[in-house]
DNA sequence: TTCTGGACGCCA
DNA sequence: GGCGTCCAGAAG
């Protein structure tokens, strides 16, 4: 018994009367009370939640008596730590701690709702040792604020949560070569791995809906993962369609605070055992996890830009890895991690044969943009169209919506000096100049303010030109050249979910395609050279992904589905989409990331910071002896830098493990500034 | 943000 | 040699 259990003497002779013997009665007895242990593990292992790297560890505490009930794990509580009461989670209770000196009690448990399942704490663990991150920046993405009004609400009485009862449709999946197969293992509870090659014209949310259906039908549960809120809601219509209303869950972060935690708690509670979302919803905590699907992953929007900036596919391939579940990483197009995953023999290919590819594949038209291809017509030309693009867009109009993708949204999105082409800036800060609309004058890109009487830094000349043209004003140019077509706009803030089959154009900025009724007559590609030519190490697979999304809109060339390409038939990315060969070109690409060294091929790993501050990293950090460190060099003003490393992918684990172990010393020693590490970033300068 | 312990300095 | 103060480092 500690002093504080005794009756301090004095208090009883302080001749306060009354109100001093209710003190010395009472205080006692509340004070044995609170301080008595929980009779069974009274040590509760609690992960806090800490911004330090180098405290990213279990602390141990003691569980008061009357917690007993209520700190369970999983659930949130709260802990003094450092003078401070912070939040934090508690792993699991204990019968001892194997800390020596003497444990802290909790403050309080928040709620014994275990929001925290046992399999996603690890996962959060196995994700931020794979992204040299914390544990608690994970479990930020992973766990939705709690919402305690929303907590208390009557659960909805499920038991077992029943699986739907429409019996699950292979069909379609014998399409593909291992299809059938690959559901059919998963309708018998198997864990099948696949990288899926979706058919052009495919209704791939039908076709994930019916994967999901038969993990349900197995007994367990599936989680769905696409790029954005155009996905989640055609996911989520299939998904009803084929399962029946009340099988699955749509978690997104757009929900707002309650309904996003009612659906999570739904899942956690194990009343819903199907999730379709974005990149978040890779951490829904499903309960018997028999499925993990990443849909389209080579967009990068799957990308969590907050660190430890973890990748939705990474993210769910740790989980099928550890949890032994089946997984579908599927798209049109094949990534370099995809082809990838099918060279080690981690995932098997789902693919069609050549045969049914060439049948359901529009066919696609290459066209040169050089004058002497442009068409005749002067309306066609001022809208940069080759005669053959607008022969087959004028064709395409007499039977359905033909789509036109272009690179930039906007109007003149970029504007440079008539005579020397250098690119037009701001006189105030600097930022670009565009030119905003058919009726407005020319203004800055970042500040917004108008371009009056500019005159170019570099040569004096007072014109501007624009070497680049937006979706709006390519809309302008094409309304004007076939008079009488509807004209639609899709991108930037306004993009629209569907078009009828009737004629109209459809210009569209890349992943802002409406699906049309039917499908596209036709499609035009234009300013290809600006997609291919952005300096990323990406950009090439990127622009070959956006053609495959956007053509596998258009109906096939059984049904006079035709696509025509604006660029050179040269490059490897426009002969792949003529061929509709998006493994090849995978692999190809896999080949020169080995050659090049690059992810996935390699490991990389980024640091962000100040001069002093990544060096200090990098001269702290105990690197595998493969890392070959490149930099570090400038990016942008101050005295930023960015430094590469490089090493094996077998290293991979050594290298995330040894630049946390830095940042845990940075972060102890109180170094001034912050280095922001990246594993494997998907921009790649 | 608080606590602890080790280093160091001052005084006996 | 003993005690007080200051600072760094850890944090249950």
């Amino acid at each position: 018994m500690s002093s504080d259990d005794r009756v301090q003497p004095d208090q009883a002779a302080d001749g306060q009367g009354q109100l001093a013997l209710v003190r010395t009665r009472v205080r006692p007895i509340r004070t044995v009370t609170s301080r008595a242990p929980a009779p069974e593990l009274p040590v509760a292992q609690v992960m806090v939640d800490l911004p330090l790297a180098h405290l990213d560890r279990p602390f141990d505490y003691l569980v008061p008596e009357r917690m007993h009930d209520s700190c369970v794990p999983g659930c949130r509580v709260r802990v003094r730590f450092a003078g401070q009461d912070l939040d934090g989670f508690v792993l699991e209770r204990l019968s001892q701690s194997s800390h020596e000196g003497r444990l802290s009690p909790l403050r309080r448990v928040v709620s014994a709702e275990p929001v925290l399942a046992p399999d996603i704490a690890r996962l959060a663990r196995l994700v931020a040792d794979r992204y040299a991150g914390t544990w608690a920046d994970v479990v930020r993405l992973a766990v939705p604020p709690r919402h305690a009004r929303v907590e208390a609400e009557p659960a909805k009485q499920v038991a077992t949560p029943s699986a739907p009862t429409q019996p699950v449709d292979v069909a379609p999946w014998s399409e593909y070569q291992a299809g059938r197969a690959f559901l059919n293992a998963l309708y018998r509870g198997d864990s099948p791995r696949a990288v899926w090659t979706a058919l052009p014209g495919e209704n791939w949310p039908r076709r994930l809906a019916e994967a999901a259906a038969a993990t349900l039908a197995s007994g367990r549960g599936a989680v769905l993962v696409v790029p954005d809120h155009r996905d989640v809601a055609r996911l989520d219509a299939a998904c009803t369609e084929v399962l029946g209303a009340g099988h699955h869950v749509v978690l997104t972060a757009e929900l707002g605070p309650a309904e996003r935690y009612r659906r999570f708690l739904s899942v956690r509670r194990g009343a819903v055992r199907c999730v379709v979302g974005t990149r978040a919803a890779a951490f829904a905590p499903v309960h018997d996890l028999g499925l993990v699907v990443c849909w389209d992953d080579g967009d990068d929007l799957h990308a969590e830009p907050r660190a430890p900036y973890p990748h939705a596919r990474e993210v769910l391939l740790l989980r099928a890895h550890d949890r032994g579940c089946g997984a579908l990483i599927g798209g049109h197009a094949v990534t370099a991690e995809g082809a990838l995953l099918l060279s080690t023999g981690w995932a098997h290919p789902v693919v069609a044969d050549r045969t049914t590819v060439r049948r359901r594949a529009p066919r696609v038209w290459v066209a040169g943009d050089s004058v002497a291809e442009l068409a005749r017509d002067p309306a066609a030309r001022a809208v940069r169209l080759p005669h053959r693009a607008f022969e087959i867009a004028r064709a395409g109009l007499a039977r359905g919506p033909v789509l036109v993708q272009v690179p930039r949204a906007g109007y003149r999105p970029a504007l440079a000096c008539q005579d020397c082409r250098s690119p037009a800036r701001c006189p105030e800060c600097s930022g670009p100049l565009q030119q905003p609309g058919a009726a407005e004058q020319p203004a800055c890109g970042w500040c917004g303010r108008p371009a009056v009487s500019w005159s170019c830094p570099n040569c004096g000349g007072s014109t501007m030109r624009a070497p680049v043209v937006g979706a709006r004003r390519t809309a302008e140019e094409l309304g004007r050249a076939f008079p009488r077509v509807p004209v639609y706009v899709s991108g930037g803030s306004r993009v629209l979910d569907t078009v009828g089959s009737a004629p109209a154009l459809v210009v569209a900025t890349p992943g802002a395609e409406p699906v049309a009724d039917g499908g596209y007559a036709a499609a035009l590609f234009l300013d290809t050279w600006l997609s291919l030519a952005r300096p990323d190490l990406r950009a090439v697979e990127e622009t070959l992904r956006r053609w495959l999304n956007a053509a596998a809109l258009v109906r096939s060339h059984e049904d006079d589905g035709a696509v025509v390409v604006v660029g050179e038939a040269g490059v490897p990315a426009i002969q792949a989409l003529i061929r509709w060969s998006p493994s090849a070109f995978a692999e190809r690409e896999l080949a020169e990331r080995r050659a090049a060294g690059f992810p996935p091929a390699v490991r990389i790993a980024t640091l962000d910071g100040g001069r002093e501050a990544v060096s200090e990293l990098v001269d702290t950090a105990r690197l595998p002896s493969t890392a070959e460190t490149l930099g570090p060099v400038p990016r942008g003003e101050e005295d930023e830098v960015r430094l590469v490393i490089r090493t094996p992918r077998r290293d991979g684990g050594r290298l995330a493990e040894a630049l946390k172990a830095a940042q845990a010393v940075r972060s102890a020693r109180k170094s001034p500034g912050t280095v922001r590490v990246q594993i494997d970033p998907v921009m790649l300068g």
